[in-house]
RNA sequence: GCCGAUGUGGCGAAAUGGCAGACGCAACGGACUUAAAAUCCGUUGGGCUUAACGGCCCGUGCCGGUUCGAGUCCGGCCAUCGGCACCA
């Protein structure tokens, strides 16, 4: 078969330079104290989200986010930097799992190969991790320490008073088990028949499993549980000095959805006479949560949740029928109907009456299913005239409806219905006032009163972290006499048992549960036989990555004080003391100085990965980096300082890339064909990382194109067909306009990189290569320069290049990679004469040049004698002449 | 319904409030070649007009506003995508 030519020869020169790096190791990253660790150097976190090593390989995909990060560290390694740029693997979980019960594979053998694959396939496309750093989710030596960390946040608690996690032992009360961060609670739980396991609320949509789309359902089971929910606060409000996304951030404050208002306690009445407000006995107050307390005077009824416990207590007799048929009716329903929003609001009365407390009004109880056991109290106040849910129930049942709030230029009956910001009125204690004061006075007025108090609420559960399978970390617990207790930490790693059917027994017990010998711990104690969810393994694997060797600690506490400490980055480096770096060491192998740069929360200096992970992933590992954090084991309070999220590459066809599809495109097939270069290239000259963008095989050949041309301004074919250095490579000076066009390039690649705008880089270089392409001498040092820029984003072609030209003009080193970063000079940019724009009435007319230091009055005149100017004001008058200064000159006539 | 993105040529996309469409793809024309591929050079938003050089008008989802000047800023719509959704 006669091999089609290739246009460079990519498939000789990148093999040989993955080896030399690997053989150099040229992307290990020293900690401090180890050799050649240099005190001097800024460091930079360059983080990927680590995959899942499915069976399938990678697709194209994952190496966006990859390829990004590697560009910035590659060119912060240029830079000087001290770059930590790691990668590993996801490895426990589901699919995994259910691969294996397919085909009876054990899942740790399918990890393995998968792993070695997804290796391979990372290698190939030229990314510069430190692969020493490699971590693996699976491993005994890593999962000891996710057990490890677990056990940590076990024996903590919220101290409310210090708004931290801190060790139980602080706990004054007397049941320290109702307050521990993780904790063991029977709760309703996303139960999957299919799956055989519990799913967290994040793992279901619509009803059906996030993986296999399976139906779920709830169910109350025991399971283990930790408590984010009093971290709620913390997580929101440590949002504000991350460099995330807008869009990412909302995502957050939506999910954890703070809600400030009141809760308010409602006694319940005798229903005997209707003038009896006399509190039941041995009838609980109701409490409900509302955000509009200063509507409480339009409270006409209430509404409390059919699974309420409350409903049998109130019930009065006549309608306990009524109620036990609606309860049946709502029980047959599934999640899905009952939260179908185009469904007509239904519900039955208790019987019941409750006072108001502001009024002493007697209103009536119903129950409904709008409204949910699972937020706020599972009780709420009717207040039709202001909410659009309690009217539409009000009118069906015709209850009464009380305007309490007036709209700007309405009247009080055009009031009904509005939810918006007006007047107080019918309400005794408010009347005249503004919503922000009706509130905060109806508020006193109920602390004052024992009516009720000041409240906050979450949409934020508390995480569900237990699971009945079996790939996943065992729980560092065991029980003994019905209670549990942790197991030493000389015990750990806790590994899971060798079990050769570990199919869910689809009872809902855990597949561990099946090995007798494992389970038993002592004569009167037993293990956990529940496992941690997938998240467990990726909350921390970035703290790993500082330190992966260390069998003493997670994390050793001066890689973490090193790699998370604040931001080292430029921009900050320069506004302190005015120092530039870190003092070299003293004493130790490094200082820490945290007073030397302003603080920053985040330790990760960039962290690229898909926005499918905003409310999982992000969450979850915040939420452990606060509790070790607030525990003294590390030196940031937030994990991520900047945070991007690269967009979804769409097929040829603009769909989705799946199977159905037949739209897949493999990486490496691309490779093949083009180089791992030109694939890298490619996918950064798409289009703005964030954005979603479809694949396009043309426009990989056009980049490869590209890469081409750089390769023939330095390379020239022989008469034997051999590519030699060309001739026309000589080490003279650039041309002026050369000159130019090269600084230019250098201060928009620089700015690019650092904004992530690596098209536009991209097309910069492109356009400094079409000059370059035709003219007869190509100057040595604008090549050289060319080449360092294009460096992280083509790494072995212009490795290979740099090389070659050291070959004949012996520079400094010939790895590419000992040279510094070049900068541009401000002064080689600034032209003598310089264009000038002529508009008349802000239309472009003409363009004039002009010596750069003409006048204003100069260039009014020469736009004013101008023909096409002229010609465009014709009869017009002209009434004002606008001078941008080296800009433009608009002539405004009419 | 609420929150958040996005809307520019045939396509992917550029554009500190100042020449809309850089760069690339596709298409067309030319050079080289016996020929093709590859490579190099050129044209390429739409319309009107000129024998030609050229000239003119329109154009960044829609409507309005601010401004000497708006793809960009402000207000109101529409469409597409994503998230949340009876959250009190």
């Amino acid at each position: 078969m006669s091999e089609r030519r290739k246009p460079y020869p990519f498939d000789q020169i990148e093999p040989k330079w993955q080896a030399i790096w690997d053989q150099n190791r040229s992307f290990h990253a020293p900690n401090p104290g180890e050799e050649n660790f240099d005190p001097a150097k800024p460091k930079y976190y360059a983080l990927d989200m680590f995959p899942y090593p499915s069976g399938a390989g990678l697709h194209v995909g994952h190496p966006e986010g990859y390829t990004a990060t590697d560009i910035v560290a590659r060119y912060k390694r240029l830079r000087g930097f001290n770059v930590l740029h790691p990668m590993g693997w996801d490895a426990f979980g589901l699919p995994a799992e259910q691969y294996a019960i397919k085909t009876g594979q054990h899942p740790a053998v399918t990890t393995r190969e998968n792993v070695a694959k997804f290796k391979t396939q990372l290698k190939r496309i030229g990314f510069s991790y430190d692969w020493e750093r490699e971590v693996n989710t699976t491993d005994p030596a890593y999962y000891k320490w996710t057990q490890w960390i677990f056990l940590q946040i076990y024996h903590s608690w919220f101290n409310p008073e210090t708004k931290k996690a801190e060790p139980i032992s602080s706990y004054r009360g007397d049941d320290p088990d109702s307050v521990r961060l993780a904790y063991v609670a029977e709760v309703p739980v996303n139960w999957c028949q299919e799956l055989g396991t519990v799913l967290a609320n994040e793992e279901v949509i619509d009803g059906k499993s996030e993986v296999g789309g399976f139906p779920v359902v709830r169910r109350p089971m025991r399971q283990w549980m930790l408590r984010i929910t009093a971290l709620a606060d913390r997580l929101l409000d440590g949002l504000e000095d991350l460099d995330w996304p807008d869009s990412l951030k909302a995502l957050q404050r939506n999910w954890i959805g703070r809600s400030e208002g009141a809760e308010i306690r409602f006694a319940v009445v005798g229903s005997s006479r209707c003038d009896d407000r006399t509190p039941q006995p041995g009838v609980p107050t109701i409490s409900v949560f509302t955000t509009r307390p200063d509507t409480l005077y339009g409270a006409t009824y209430m509404v409390i949740a059919p699974e309420n416990p409350l409903v049998d207590q109130i019930t009065t007799d006549e309608q306990r029928e009524s109620i036990k048929a609606y309860r049946a009716e709502i029980a047959t329903k599934s999640d899905l109907e009952r939260t179908d929003l185009a469904r007509e609001k239904t519900g039955a009365f208790t019987g019941a009456f409750a006072m108001n407390p502001v009024n002493q009004e007697r209103i009536p109880i119903w129950i409904a299913d709008y409204v949910l056991m699972g937020y706020g109290t599972g009780a709420i106040m009717g207040v039709p005239a202001h909410d659009e849910r309690d009217l539409e129930f009000a009118k069906k049942f015709g209850l009464q409806i009380v305007p309490v709030i007036q709209a700007p230029e309405k009247t009080a009956e055009e009031s009904i219905g509005y939810t918006g910001i007006g007047t107080a009125i019918n309400s005794p204690l408010l009347n005249g006032l503004s919503r922000v004061e009706a509130t905060a006075r109806i508020i006193d007025w109920l602390e004052q009163n024992g009516h009720g108090r000041r409240d906050t609420r979450y949409k934020l559960r508390d995480w569900l972290f237990s699971r009945q399978r079996y790939w996943g970390e065992p729980f560092p617990i065991i029980w003994r006499e019905g209670k549990h207790e942790a197991l030493p930490e000389s015990e750990l790693p806790l590994e899971p048992p060798a079990l050769d059917d570990f199919k869910p027994t689809g009872t809902g017990e855990p597949p561990l549960a099946k090995a007798k010998d494992w389970i038993r711990y002592s004569d009167n104690a037993s293990r956990e036989t529940n496992t941690m969810p997938q998240w467990a393994g990726s909350c921390w694997y970035y703290l790993r990555y500082c330190d992966p060797g260390n069998d003493q600690r997670f994390v050793g506490r001066e890689p973490e004080q090193y790699w998370m400490g604040g931001r080292n980055d430029e921009g900050q480096m320069t506004n302190v003391e005015g120092m530039t770096k870190p003092e070299p060491a003293g004493t130790s192998s490094f200082d820490i100085r945290p007073s030397s740069f302003p603080a920053k929360p985040g330790g990760v200096d960039l962290y690229i990965g898909g926005v499918e992970h905003a409310v999982l992933h992000l969450l979850y590992a915040r939420f452990w980096h606060k509790v070790l954090f607030d525990l003294g084991h590390l030196s940031t309070p937030e994990p991520f300082q900047r945070l991007v999220n690269q967009g979804m590459i769409l097929g040829e066809d603009s769909r989705k890339m799946s199977k159905r599809w037949g739209n897949v495109i493999d990486p490496i097939d691309v490779i093949e064909i083009h180089g791992a270069d030109a694939f890298r290239c490619y996918e950064m000259f798409m289009g703005p990382l964030e954005q979603m963008k479809p694949w396009s095989m043309k426009g990989v050949e056009g980049v490869s194109r590209f890469l081409a041309r750089v390769w023939r301004l330095i390379m020239e074919e022989n008469q034997a067909g051999e590519w030699v250095l060309s001739d026309e490579v000589q080490d003279v000076d650039p041309q002026k306009s050369e000159v130019k066009i090269l600084h230019a390039t250098i201060k928009k690649v620089t700015g690019d990189i650092e904004t992530l705008s690596f098209n536009t880089a991209i097309s910069q270089m492109m356009i400094m290569v079409n000059a370059l392409t035709n003219a007869p001498a190509k100057p040595l040092s604008a090549l050289r320069t060319l080449l360092v820029l294009l460096n992280p984003f083509a790494p072995h072609l212009t490795s290979e290049l740099w090389q070659t030209l050291a070959r004949k003009f012996p520079a400094g080193s010939d790895q590419i990679t000992a040279q510094p970063w070049p900068e541009h000079d401000e002064r080689l940019l600034i032209e003598d004469e310089i264009e000038i724009v002529l508009q008349v009435n802000g239309k472009f007319r003409d363009k004039i040049t002009v010596a750069l230091d003409a006048t204003d009055a100069a260039l009014e005149t020469a736009a004013r004698s101008n023909p096409k100017v002229q010609n465009a004001v014709g009869e017009q008058t002209i009434r004002k002449v606008v001078v941008v200064p080296k800009k433009l000159v608009n002539v405004v006539a009419n």
